[in-house]
DNA sequence: TCAATAAGTGCAACAACTTAATTTTTGAAG
DNA sequence: CTTCAAAAATTAAGTTGTTGCACTTATTGA
């Protein structure tokens, strides 16, 4: 689940080094930002295409150029969270068991979007609620998935379609989410990817 | 993965009574073969609403007080399958298992529309060849998977949220998929379900 | 027979999205 | 600094899925 807040920090994310990457980003956090503004206040299928780019003050078309479907303006970053996903099974350090670059992601990365953003129980709700928005966020979720067993297979030496990288991809990304209902996020999340990590260990 | 044929036969499937249900019926399935036919003409993509309405001589309108998106035409009796789904599960023989009531399910209604219907491998085509009825479908798959688990959870008194019901739910409803690449798929399902079968007892 | 109800119609409208032609902005070469 | 090609944004005019509304027709049950 990717957090609806703006990057501030100087994250993973691909920095943009020209101005005109730069602007070419900015108006894309605008229009981003715009929409989930008005998504929050009103509801997302109370808040049309047109008044969220007049809102940016952009045309639709450029709108289109940034999003390639309303859905998508939800799910700003969602491509980025992707990659650094996969980075992280990718390039994790040398010695490092798969699981064990899995759970550190997650500690990382997703439990502190998570905490440190006021927003995130108001963009779950939102994403909750809206049948659209689940449907298109569980599509996602499928192909984030398969993305990640994908990288797990070709990382582990593994055939591509061995059920158990799909497994443990399917866990990998099920633990956080199942954690956040836990009263102590952190430590369930340790301890689920303990258990991936002993079963991983020993069928491979 | 529904069948996309007519009912001719006289199936499970409620028999209208009434002259008014069997000509809303009528209409319904007078819609849904054009549009069939159309698509698999021409692509999903190429077809519009318009032209579909036309060929079966109603209104859009009409059309979609039957149906309630255009997805929905290509999976025309989808919501049919998933009650017949469930009734073999609720309504199995006394004694006998859960997992084997879904075996007997998947070898004689799923198979059956499988092998009889020459259209069926074009029918899949389709879906597998647009990508919004590949995600339209997936979603439908997960629906009846979660509808099916909860089922098998009444039906056995477990927990409504335990994992094995979900996992049972799922595999059941993998199986015939994955048993139409088999050279015999009738006996791949059998085995299939035969592991089902034991790890069920096993475990409940 | 008659009134209630449900199915179907025609049309106009809306929202999401596309396309094409045009203008502005920008990075960099001369 | 000028010039110029490409990227980004705009304007305007569609196309398409989907809905609302006012209306007709057919079926049913009383």
């Amino acid at each position: 689940m990717p957090s609806p807040t703006t990057d501030t920090a100087t994250g993973p994310s691909p920095a943009p080094v020209g101005r005109r990457e730069r602007k070419k980003a900015a108006t894309r956090q605008a229009i981003a930002d715009a929409a989930l503004r008005l998504f929050l206040e009103r509801g997302y299928d109370e808040v049309g295409i047109r008044e969220i780019a007049d809102a940016a003050d952009v045309s639709t078309t450029t709108l289109f150029k940034h999003f390639p479907v309303k859905e998508a303006l939800v799910f700003d970053e969602d491509s980025g969270q992707e990659t650094r996903l996969l980075a992280a099974v990718r390039e994790r350090p040398k010695g490092q068991s798969i699981p064990a670059a899995l759970r550190e992601h997650a500690l990382t990365t997703r439990l502190a979007a998570a905490d440190s953003d006021a927003g995130f129980t108001a963009f779950t709700n939102l994403v909750a609620s809206t049948p659209a928005l689940r449907d298109y966020a569980q599509n996602m979720w499928l192909r984030h998935t398969a993305a990640l067993a994908q990288a797990i297979a070709e990382e582990s030496g593994l055939a591509a379609g061995d059920p158990i990288c799909a497994a443990l991809a399917h866990f990998a990304l099920e633990a956080p989410r199942a954690a956040y209902a836990h009263d102590n996020p952190r430590k369930a999340i340790t301890r689920a990817f303990d258990l991936l990590e002993h079963g991983w260990s020993a069928l491979t």
